[in-house]
DNA sequence: GCAGATCACTAATCCGCTTTAGGGTGTTCA
DNA sequence: TGAACACCCTAAAGCGGATTAGTGATCTGC
């Protein structure tokens, strides 16, 4: 900065207030400073910058999920690629880190909150039960959660949340009305803020509808576990005649083990991935999947909290309901009463 | 900090002393200050100490991949995962930015370098022909490039690779050991280095052998041009007995393309994956595949960084050679003229 | 018993930028 | 013609640390 001042014949504070916009230098000294930035390629240092008040330019991210549970994911990056376009408009940087628990989580949270790291943050995987927003409370970091719902005790926080108890009612009511009336739910972590959300809200669909054969079984979302639980379920007596997988990565393992036992999908058993990827038009038949767009996902929860750093004040932002995509793992239920015998592909 | 000082009864230079080990304290003041510091649970600013000539404890890396080419994914987020291990340890941020393309990605670079918002640079995906070395050279950025080949032309970069050219030599060698002798290798995108590494291997192997009908087909690595590609290599005459898939993704779509066209996996045709995860096991049959330990990678190039930021020299390690973990897709190669009738399931 | 060295600590400067408080100069109006 | 007021610009302080140059006080050696 000294050498724009020098070259362009002024003071440091002339080349401050030029090149942030301030009053107090005519146009054509502005343009001359502008013009010798330029041309010298400078670019403010985010460190004298964030020292003098500016804040940091940056917002942080951190992943609370084991390095080993980490398997085949679409969603993460999409989010991630969605939070990026958004952030980089206004040469924002993303501070991005994995910690083992939401204990270590929030340990990440307040060294960098004191070390003045970041000027805001995006929280993913809420919990029930969840530390982190009275946290943030205390910290009095900007921040928005994302994929929770919204929560009126932490009014200073964000929201940027999925309806899922919409969408699980419409994969009800889709399955329901292919006459399914045994339906087994494999959920996610048990700990996660969403999985008990579909859970509740299938609870409440069932009962809505008298069906007493629906109930849901928490997992770790890995293909093993996918395997394992569906293999269970299937042996029960009477079976169920639909599945409901709350991920992509599941479903597609629970396909591969349904086939072993000789259960043909759909003609045997209908099923449908919370989450659709590449991966469900990789098995025979597709998936049927409920669709979401984790980029605008990610641009939703990027803007809220550029809002939040503007000063706006924190919302409950709603995107849209994850739509069901029927494909051709889902189909009319039959009546079974117990066996192993197989049925011809549909 | 001037907090600590007073409360421990010292001046802040003494502080400053204390709590970095440097001499110029006597002992029982170093610890009353440390235990006044712990209590206020202080942390000091990073801009601060980024000014000061100390660096921004900051290393970035850029993910130059367009969304839309974001799919199922595993290798990325598991050597970030090795990487952030590593950076965490010291107490390094990850400022992580996704690019457009190349371009883009260099332009990042001259940014962060400007702002001085990072102290060194983990680069992936190095291409044939990249830009991005001559620029951190210039820019005197320390860097590691992960996943090229080592380059005497920048003894100032880092390099952490795997041997691309052993491991296909070694599927060459099953592939050739089970009688195949017509191969078909689906390639990734053909810019990056380590995709005409692969190529160029395979050819050589070829030649040594005296295979004429070895070759490559590049493609976007998405399902679909997986699936596409082999559609037509297999409508050949005669068509290949063997494909080697650039990675898990292309294989499995490649699988599904070929049941539509009636061949058999392995009877008609051997597959082998060049990445192992979960998809290998989600298909009947399960992948044969290349495995490595992405996370075990990441914790490698980060290691060469701070060695680097540590005042280390720039050296190229190479990683332990992916393994062919053989499964079930790879059997010996059949004799057939053309057609299109189908073999049973082996 | 006194110079010289050592030790424990403080004062002052600097890093690069923003911002507040002035300081000239020129114009406007009484 | 002088006061009031813009207008452009400069000087200086401060952000939170690290560092260098001191400053007393105690210790050492002869």
């Amino acid at each position: 900065m000294k050498d724009i001042a020098r070259r362009a014949g002024v003071s440091e504070s002339a080349v401050s207030f030029a090149l942030n916009g301030r009053p107090g230098v005519s146009e054509t000294t502005r343009a001359r400073v502008r013009g010798v930035a330029e041309q010298l390629g400078w670019r403010p240092s985010t460190a004298a910058r964030a020292l003098s008040g500016e804040g940091a330019a940056t917002v942080g991210l951190v992943l609370a999920r084991p390095a080993h549970s980490l398997g085949v994911d679409s969603f993460f990056l999409q989010l991630v690629s969605g939070i990026q376009e958004v952030l980089a408009e206004r040469h924002l940087g993303l501070l991005f880190q994995m910690a083992e628990d939401v204990a270590d989580e929030c340990a990440v949270y307040r060294r960098w909150w004191a070390e003045h790291r970041v000027d805001g943050l995006l929280m993913v995987d809420p919990r029930a039960d969840d530390p982190r927003p009275d946290l943030l409370d205390e910290l009095g970091l900007p921040a928005v959660v994302i994929g929770g719902a919204p929560d009126e005790r932490h009014p200073g926080l964000s929201t940027v949340w999925a309806d899922d108890a919409a969408a699980m009612a419409s994969v009800v009511d889709e399955l329901t009305g292919l006459g399914h009336r045994r339906i087994v739910h494999i959920a996610g972590l048990p700990g996660l803020a969403h999985t008990q959300r579909r859970i509740r809200t299938l609870r409440a669909e069932a009962d809505r509808r008298g069906l007493s054969e629906v109930h849901s079984v928490t997992t770790d979302y890995s293909d093993a576990e996918g395997a394992a639980v569906t293999r269970r379920v299937l042996r029960a007596s009477p079976p169920p005649t639909a599945l409901i997988y709350d991920n992509d990565v599941m479903a597609v393992a629970g396909v591969a083990a349904a086939a072993e036992l000789g259960r043909s999908v759909p003609a045997d058993v209908s099923v449908v991935s919370w989450e659709d990827s590449a991966l469900c038009r990789m098995v025979k038949p597709w998936l049927s999947a409920l669709s979401r767009d984790s980029t605008e996902f990610g641009r939703t929860a990027a803007r809220e909290l550029t809002s939040l750093l503007d000063g706006g004040a924190a919302r409950a932002v709603r995107v849209p309901v994850p739509r069901l995509t029927v494909r051709g793992s889902t189909g009319a239920a039959v009546s079974r009463t117990g066996g192993g015998e197989t049925a011809g592909p549909g």
